[in-house]
DNA sequence: CTTGACCCTCCACCTGCTGGAGGGTCTATC
DNA sequence: GATAGACCCTCCAGCAGGTGGAGGGTCAAG
């Protein structure tokens, strides 16, 4: 016979869990001294006490593992619990992927457009080649101002497949109030089958590109840059035109719009 | 302005969370009003609402939530927050993966079992090619009933490493009382560095085997017959001999003694 | 002026414990 | 046989992150 202290040395439990166990009626002591109300536990209650760690070691619930105490004694009568637990776990595991996934994706797009920020002394437009790359995207046909929900969207459904910065690809060869022709989009290491969005592979171009400062709503005077550069470099912009957006409004915070950094991409010849 | 339900619409939070948040002071109204209590909401706070949402999504205690708020208004601020984040998720990851492992050890474990005790109509010995195998084992000196206890290292050592049934080598060419020689041992897939476990390959051979069913106390008879199929068929035995442990005592029940089985395993030239 | 949909506060409850107050009990030593 | 110190008891409160319900006030439409 133990007495609690002894019992909870032997177990692990700390002498308040064993008397909430016994309160909860998981784990009765084998005795109770009728006038001091001491408790003393016995081999049995050692057994016992194995399989209610094991059990919840397997994330089990208090409440399943009395179920599983009453009906069964041996890991044959408790398949279908394992089985049932092992989906909740894996369940558990792929939300936390995509967590883990999610979070690496903020931290790398936030310190690349730290470094991209170091050198913003004056960005000027250039000639480069852009690599091609797998997108993810949706199309839209509506009010620019759509775009940022349509993001969201991407955001959700894809999840940890996404590998690189949000961009959105313009249809369009002009800037239009409505009716503008669009696609926000995300690129992916591999093609992912989700309802409502399509993937497409962008080939591998050669571009003007300018990186923008500040708010969205400037961007106008960054085009009007880079479509001179353009222009005085004698080279004709194919559609669809690109806006890389290394900083804009993130997934927690929508930040300060003065800070965003867009690189706008038109693919030339 | 939003009254309470209608901005419970718009943010997906009850109205019973609304009232929590702002009564942690996480989520206040934009304004009360002072006769009839009523809680009213504004842009402002459906952004604020978001933020917590996305917060929360990451997993971060209400409490983390309010501090971010408090100091933060873009991800830029909240890098080392995420990365910390980052190290809890990742840590329940490996956590979970150890879980899920061991669970599929477990049902694999007991298929087996069961499919082998439907052709337990008579086990007889027989002569058979078991291949070779990495196993992760602590060698012990000392008395047979050590044993479980080692097991339960390996187990917690070992962790989702483990890649079959348990089973023991035998080094001494007899049954001991004490000063046994023997190792219990995990099939792994590739070596791991774990301290007080040592890894070795275990040879494939040929066998002579023999299903024993039941208690451990009653190996003797299952090894005399083993041993006299072995002399009758001239073969020569070699050490360590060995035992699997195709169903035992297992990670949760000990389980009926009854229905142990135990392959006997004695490598022959 | 009534009806029904809202809103309010306050308290209790969920899981799986932990902490502390206030008081009794056990055992060894003096 | 007294006392100290370790141990045990019950009961209440509290953690996170809410949910549920009772009992009652408010608002807008018909």
């Amino acid at each position: 016979m133990f007495t609690i202290g002894h019992f909870s040395k032997v177990t692990g439990l700390t002498v308040k869990t064993l008397r909430f166990y016994h309160e909860k009626g998981l784990l009765p002591p084998a005795a109770i001294d009728r006038e001091s109300g001491y408790r003393y536990y016995d081999q049995g209650s050692l057994e016992r006490a194995r399989v209610i760690i094991a059990l919840r070691g397997f994330e089990f619930s208090l409440e399943e593992i009395a179920e599983i105490l009453a009906r069964s004694s041996d890991e044959e009568d408790i398949l279908d619990h394992l089985e049932k637990q092992k989906l909740v776990i894996a369940e558990k595991i792929s939300r936390q992927k995509d967590l883990a996934a999610t979070i690496d994706r903020i931290l790398s797009t936030e310190r690349e457009a730290r470094t991209a920020r170091l050198r913003s002394d004056g960005f000027q437009p250039e000639i480069k080649k852009i690599d091609a790359q797998l997108l993810a995207g949706i199309r839209v046909c509506g009010e620019y101002s759509e775009a940022g929900r349509v993001f969201g969207t991407l955001g959700r459904r894809l999840g940890r497949h996404i590998v690189g910065k949000a961009l959105c690809l313009y249809y369009d060869g002009e800037y239009r109030e409505s009716d503008a022709n669009f696609e926000p989009c995300m690129p992916v290491r591999k093609a992912v089958e989700v309802e409502g969005i399509t993937m497409h592979e962008l080939p591998g171009q050669h571009c003007v590109t300018l990186m923008h400062s500040g708010p969205y709503e400037e961007l106008g005077r960054s085009y009007e840059k880079v479509f001179d550069f353009a222009q005085s470099n004698k080279v004709e912009i194919e559609l669809p035109t690109r806006e890389v957006y290394f900083k804009g409004p993130g997934m927690i915070f929508k930040g300060n719009p003065q800070k965003y950094l867009t690189e706008i991409q038109l693919p030339i010849g």
